[in-house]
DNA sequence: TGATTTTGCTAAAACGTTTTATATAATTGT
DNA sequence: ACAATTATATAAAACGTTTTAGCAAAATCA
């Protein structure tokens, strides 16, 4: 039930200055000339008692908290949380801890998460951003603090990013379909106007059009997973005759796909060929197996953190410092849903 | 380019002092009979500046951080994340963050995040511990921290807890594949000392001995996915006569599993039926669906988030109060896996 | 020896709040 | 008209660090 421990008063107690303490505790005592003596008997103690710095102190006297946020569409979806494993373990090891939240796509709600993170002083951010946040990343670069933007890019935002090659990705997939020899193909897509989606509809496009295939044949699902698997029973419906293979801008867009071409007793691929962005444990295991376009988990979150990481034991400076823009290439997974 | 903003240049700003400003923005002006005029002028400056309190400083004064710490095996496993998601929105609304980690179910490692936790003061604590911290979590609750215990419960730790009747469940479970017809039942889990582990065994071992079904068919996987499948696929290969039946103890070991009978050439439920601990989507959509116990992860994030609030908001003293046991039922879905 | 440099250490300010105790002015009561 | 209350606002300490600037003693130099 001793005081409470502090540098005060262990300075107090070995009847040195805080100084000293801290000087030692933080490493410095060769370059700031503390006696070895002297750096034993503080070590001694610190260890004896076994103290631990409030970061509180340290965070509001030196600006920094070390402290990551993390901010994504939605930390449940299989791809985030993979994400968020990764970023947070490396992180961990750089001293830095993640704070996260899920946008849900909202802006406004986006917003707020940034303003109240800027209020934690978090010393940098990774962001999976919706629409509508442009200024606000700005804003924040412009404070000083380095951003990372993740699986899309804003246009008019000077910020380092890292994503995938949607459109290539989608134009090789739809031309492999092609290839494979079917015609008609369908694209699934979210009413969105994020960079990704974008990107992935127009690689779909360009290979239809590259080979002389029309029409184009785009679809826009709802984003409620009930309403969508009913919008997609009556979509298909309606058009099973006219479509052979069906590409799915991401993988739960193609799950609800899946359930309702399952209703409607569709055989895959023979009446119906699938393809899906962003692989899924469930595509591997389903019957027949789902090909799919898979996104490098690993080399995402790696790429984020350590671009993260080094703007931030960087000085200041260069936080102007041209943004990186980062893209990797994603896996074709060729599998049974596409054997012709 | 302003001077910094914060409550020392409003009050010289205003001519006022910082503690007048601080009363208003606290919201104590009534309490602190601050005049309507005067509260009025603060206002619309802060108002004008845009100002936001440094949370630091106000955590350092106050001693909260407004943060809570939320400990997990592994974030990426489904069924944490969602209970992720579901904790961070209720967090958010009560004006409190999360800090994340997991802890791959390594107790040093649980340990010294606790400690980093600890020195961030965070003010409560969300864990799924693994074995080896419970003289860690009591500190904490000495400490004054309140703690919530996730999933499994710890012997010796009087801390508030939520999780599932996993005995009665598997037991229940166990019965129903007996109902069913199947008597030669197997029970494959990891080896672990964990109480919902030997709980769940628990419960299948007594259903098979209150029917008279000998023997018990217990298998230990190995935690580590490609020999856990490689182990199961020997251990199918030689008891594929013995067995009828085969309850896994979570989601992950029947995905190994599965994969297994897959490679073997089994037919489910024919060859052998199926039940898994733990709902996943993939469950549903597989072929033949696979017959699970499913937790309901809003109610267990609700309560465990919920739980620790009212601590948080009531006063200190009574942070010993008697802490609260809450056990959650699963929902049994039966699917084509286990029809016989 | 006396001047200069090096060594070893520290006082005190600063980070931005919250809160206790108290001062002064205005109002009320008698 | 004077005392007692009440209304309004503030000074200053505290939270626990880091860091700048500087002091005194010891060592080196000429």
């Amino acid at each position: 039930m001793g005081k409470k421990i502090s540098i005060t008063s262990i300075a107090k107690h070995l009847g040195i200055s805080t100084t000293t303490v801290s000087f030692v505790l933080n490493g410095k005592a060769q370059e700031k000339r503390i006696s070895d003596k002297l750096v034993k008997k503080v070590m001694d103690y610190v260890e004896e008692i076994d103290y631990k710095p409030n970061s509180l102190a340290r965070s509001l006297r030196t600006g920094k908290s070390n402290i990551i946020a993390l901010i994504v569409e939605d930390i449940s979806f299989p791809f985030f949380s993979a994400i968020a494993k990764e970023i947070e373990e490396k992180a961990y090891k750089n001293g830095y801890r993640i704070i996260y939240s899920s946008t849900e796509n909202d802006a406004a709600k986006t917003r707020e998460l940034i303003e109240i993170y800027q209020d934690k002083h978090v010393d940098g951010y990774i962001i999976v951003p919706p629409e509508g946040v442009e200024e606000k990343i700005n804003a924040l670069r412009l404070s000083g603090k380095p951003v990372v933007v993740l699986d899309r890019y804003l246009d008019n935002v000077e910020t380092d990013h890292v994503l995938v090659n949607n459109y290539d990705s989608v134009y090789s997939a739809t031309h492999y379909l092609i290839d494979q020899g079917y015609k008609n193909i369908a694209f699934i897509t979210l009413s969105s106007l994020q960079s990704q989606m974008l990107d992935r509809l127009s690689g779909y496009e360009q290979a239809i059009q590259d080979n002389n295939l029309r029409p184009i044949i785009k679809e826009i699902a709802p984003v409620d997973s009930l309403e969508r698997e009913k919008h997609l029973l009556s979509f298909l419906e309606r058009k099973r005759k006219d479509i052979e293979a069906i590409i799915f801008s991401t993988n739960y867009i193609c799950v609800s796909g899946l359930k309702a071409i399952k209703k409607l007793g569709l055989n895959i691929p023979e009446d119906i060929a699938i393809v899906s962005f962003d692989d899924y444990e469930l595509f591997e295991m389903y019957t027949p197996a789902i090909t799919s376009i898979a996104q490098p988990i690993e080399s995402i979150s790696e790429n984020a953190i350590n671009l993260l990481l080094s703007r931030l034991n960087r000085r200041t400076a260069d936080v102007d410092k041209s943004p990186q823009k980062i893209v990797l290439s994603t896996t074709f997974i060729p599998r049974d849903s596409t054997a012709h």
